[in-house]
DNA sequence: ATTAATGCAAACGGTTTGCACTACT
DNA sequence: AGTAGTGCAAACCGTTTGCATTAAT
């Protein structure tokens, strides 16, 4: 985990370490993979009070320059960020039950192969939610 | 086109017929395939200025519960309608140059294949457009 | 001492809601 | 006449922006 290395990462560019953005580092350490924008808030609030999304979000902006988030959107089209994404993971939500979870890298290149023989289209996987409905509503259609 | 009888069916079901309406349903009838419902809005508005945007926001709920239409989110996650979803669609889009396009039923297929036999997941390839980079642009690298 | 970053408040865009009024059936 | 639908305005949510102030370097 680089997220001790942070400060010194965005120190190296000029950049400083400040308490709030230490506050947003530990919510995103302990978020496992994705976090909604506002759920980032929300949970960064919840540490510190005092926390204001402004903040947070030119956190995340400077965050995603230093690689170390990346944004995209979830089932219902809210900014979602991947955390780390050092392998590029999707995620795939099921309409019926509401579950979102990633998908492993041999199905996210099994759609992404697919699409490329198809039509040439190098997908972003990690960029929006897939939706659709698990093995286990599928099956109790 | 089963647009002219859209007014039909809705007084089938107890619904009415109104200008409004017929406004919405013209501007859907020319939008090929997908639109924005924030664009739907304009265009209405461009054809008959006193359009008034929860109007169009309530019409396109009743015409999803017809079935004209369905709601998705295009690559921004704003919500997105697709027109008259007979062959079940769904969209690409590049993130370098900006466009698009539908996809074929075959890379549909290809890709709901893939899901399908890694995870039982059945993706509705509708819902949401997906995210890379097109033929040309990704050669171009 | 610099100047990046914060706090705050205000504005934004897209969407939703409440309610009195209009007009389709 | 009855009630679905409209217009309007206001509220909503998540996000962005401007600007004076604070604080990390």
């Amino acid at each position: 985990m680089p997220w001790d290395a942070v400060g010194q990462r965005l120190r190296g560019r000029g950049l400083r370490w400040t308490p709030q953005r230490a506050t947003v580092i530990e919510v995103l350490a302990e978020a496992d993979g994705h976090i909604t924008a506002a759920e980032l808030v929300e949970r960064c609030r919840a540490r510190n009070p005092g926390t204001i999304p402004s903040t947070v979000y030119r956190t995340l902006d400077v965050l995603e320059e230093l690689g170390l988030v990346r944004h995209g959107h979830g089932a219902d089209g809210r900014e979602e960020f991947h955390v780390l994404p050092a392998s590029d993971h999707g995620h795939l939500h099921c309409a019926d039950c509401g579950a979102t979870w990633e998908i492993g890298s041999a199905e996210a290149d099994a759609v992404a192969t697919a699409l490329r023989a198809a039509d040439g289209f190098e997908i972003d996987i990690g960029h929006v939610t897939l939706v659709g409905r698990c093995r286990e509503c599928a099956g109790r259609a």
